[in-house]
DNA sequence: TAGGCCATCTGGTCCT
DNA sequence: AGGACCAGATGGCCTA
């Protein structure tokens, strides 16, 4: 049995909300106030005070109770008020569900933004989209696994990473996983799990194509001009 | 002006 | 029950 409508009103979180624009509508604060301010007028009355005479509003109204259509007009009136509170109630946690929903995609962006920080620099004015921010991160970590792999199979000795990689890829490339960081454990993990064997690596696929000395993102959906100018992905001699 | 990208709203579903 | 997640819809902005 659902709770009382005053009570679920008297429950609502009133403090949550971000100070949205939501023009048009209600805002949170808003919305709780004036559904409390509604419960108040319209629940049921408050407690007698401590000392206070205890006079139902009929026995104030001499000769109330005997008119029914009054009852009548006083329940229409009732039902209409608590249809509209529910109806502002679905109201104000829809607005809190945007509320959480602008945050979580908020957060999903700010990831995007970290992401895009420690991909290899673009100029400063261009900005990855979203796919586009996937699609390097996914092939830039492919081509990293792909190039280490070969060149531990074409390089006995491991540090295939300091060889293959300019200086100033460096600061591009995110740490190995474990401490102990030469290229042999940082790539073990990848060749054991070769993109190549991987029908979804860009490998595998029909617009990625990947030799030894080619420029390695060359996925088609980034502009030329930005694929030229990407300093990391050329192998190193 | 069409198309791409994005932010936001929204209702449904799943999870805790 | 409430929050997280998801996908569809919509409208604004920008660019070719």
């Amino acid at each position: 049995m659902p709770a009382p409508l005053e009570t679920r009103i008297s429950d609502l979180d009133c403090a949550s909300s971000s100070g949205s624009d939501l023009s048009g509508f209600l805002t949170d604060e808003e919305d709780c106030a004036r559904l409390q301010q509604a419960a108040s007028a319209s629940g049921p009355p408050a407690p007698a005070r401590r000392g206070a005479p205890n006079i139902s509003r009929a026995s104030e109204v001499p000769g109330a109770q005997d008119d029914e259509q009054e009852r009548r007009r006083r329940r229409g009136r009732t039902r209409v008020r608590s249809e509209a509170l529910l109806h502002s109630l679905r109201r104000s946690r829809r607005v809190k569900a945007n509320d959480r929903e602008r945050n979580r995609m908020h957060n999903l962006n700010a990831a995007l933004d970290a992401l895009r920080s420690v991909l290899p620099s673009f100029p400063d004015d261009t900005k990855l989209t979203k796919i586009e921010t996937l699609r390097f991160a996914y092939n830039y970590i492919w081509a990293l696994a792909e190039t280490l792999r070969l060149a531990d199979q074409g390089l006995p000795g491991g540090g295939a990473r300091e060889r293959l990689l300019p200086p100033q890829c460096v600061p591009c490339l995110p740490g190995p996983p474990s401490p102990a960081s030469d290229a042999e454990s940082w790539g073990s993990g990848a060749a054991a799990a070769s993109p190549l064997s991987d029908p979804s690596s860009p490998a595998a696929s029909e617009d990625f194509t990947y030799r030894p000395g080619d420029p390695v993102f060359s996925f088609p959906s980034l502009p030329k001009d930005l694929l030229h100018t990407t300093p990391c992905f050329i192998p190193y001699h």
